[in-house]
DNA sequence: CGTTATGTACACCGCCCTGTGTGCTTACGG
DNA sequence: CCGTAAGCACACAGGGCGGTGTACATAACG
């Protein structure tokens, strides 16, 4: 624990604020939303005083977008790079959300902050564009005619599946499943998924690091 | 515009007060979110007295559910009822949304408020599942094997389009057209879309009134 | 006409929000 | 062991919020 973090100016020492911080944002943002959480709360949960978390993070605004690089990827993250899987399984793997997730914390976020400039919400779009670069990639590896078609395809029904979660209080994500079994099935030419790895051309367009949902 | 309205307690006369703030409500509302629209901003806009719109709402929570009931119905509206076109037709028509659309309100609603209680979240599950019976409904007169299944898809890939189109900033009802031709024509046997008035028997199970999108 | 419901103007309350100023304590690292 | 910086406690500023109290104006209907 003596030298854990770097601040952004790349300071030493520190016991782990910001640290508690994010992890205390990760929490009280997804349970109550980002505008139903005050500054207070938010520092109470972390055992942060006030002015350490604006020593940090120069206001809200910046928290949030880190709180949304740094969220845990746990939902769809490693799926992409399951190799035990077939790239059709592994696009199929992806609607495979344990129901204990609340809701997809970039569309949550994009509809709170209502502004489409704000660096969270830049941050939510750039995420989006680069799940669905992965579906692509995934689709192709699986040999799909028109890869990029289907990664969108599926990213539209993994946003579905959330908020109708969300509105409806009630998993949808087997119903978004249900669908991307059909278009993938029709989308793949030879729809036997036998091959372990044929072409891995991938003449890739998704530079772009993905993590969780 | 002798006698145009009535209170909640069905009163008598008035100029009209209600409805403007309603008005105003459905554009401050959709255009800044419902929490960052204030009664203060809203009553100006409106140009109501605040008391007057606390004599007409009890709160700032009945208001909005009123917003949400009041609704303009005009993204989805008559596509139900639209004689001249097939079951498989109107099926789709619900997917031609004008691109002026903002977002669904209901979605808005229900993330902004964060209470599955609060009655506007009440009011957008219940219209949910309205449209959903709704396309249940068109999908059995078109002849589809599994109408409950699949108006639910297409009511998924409805709200997927609004949510990805506010994340992305980008129309992704076309995306969700695509899918759901596949998916009614996977569903419906006989893929002939010749018959213009089948079945109406419409064992209906919605009962609420169904509006936009 | 007068009564009564309706709408208005404006100040006001208490609450919570983001964000600071100030001074004190702690712990690391030389 | 001491300097320095990270962190803390506390109070407070400034503003927006939802919501109300009071006194006055107006329109409808008897």
């Amino acid at each position: 624990m003596t030298e854990l973090e770097k601040g952004p100016q790349g300071r030493r020492r520190g016991r782990g604020a910001r640290e508690r911080i994010l992890s205390a944002s990760q929490q009280l943002f997804r349970e109550q939303g980002i505008n139903r959480t005050g500054m207070d709360q938010l520092c109470a949960a972390a055992q942060v005083s006030k002015r350490t978390a604006y020593q940090h993070f120069t206001g809200k605004d910046e928290l949030v977008a880190e709180y949304l690089r740094r969220f845990d990827p746990s939902v769809l993250s490693g799926v992409f790079d399951r190799t035990d899987l077939t790239p059709r399984e592994r696009l199929l793997a992806a609607f495979d959300v344990p129901p204990t997730t609340p809701l997809c914390p970039y569309i949550g976020a994009a509809v709170e902050l209502h502004d489409p400039e704000h660096p969270a919400s830049r941050y939510a779009r750039d995420y989006k564009k680069a799940v669905a670069a992965r579906l692509a990639d995934t689709a192709r590896e699986a040999g799909a005619a028109d890869p990029e078609q289907l990664g969108e395809q599926l990213a539209l029904l993994l946003d579905g599946a959330a908020a109708r979660t969300r509105v409806l209080n009630a998993d949808a994500f087997p119903t978004a499943a249900a669908i991307a079994a059909v278009l993938i099935d029709n989308a793949i030419p030879a729809p036997s998924p036998r091959r372990p790895s044929g072409d891995r051309g991938t003449t890739g367009s998704a530079p772009v690091p993905v993590g969780g949902q």
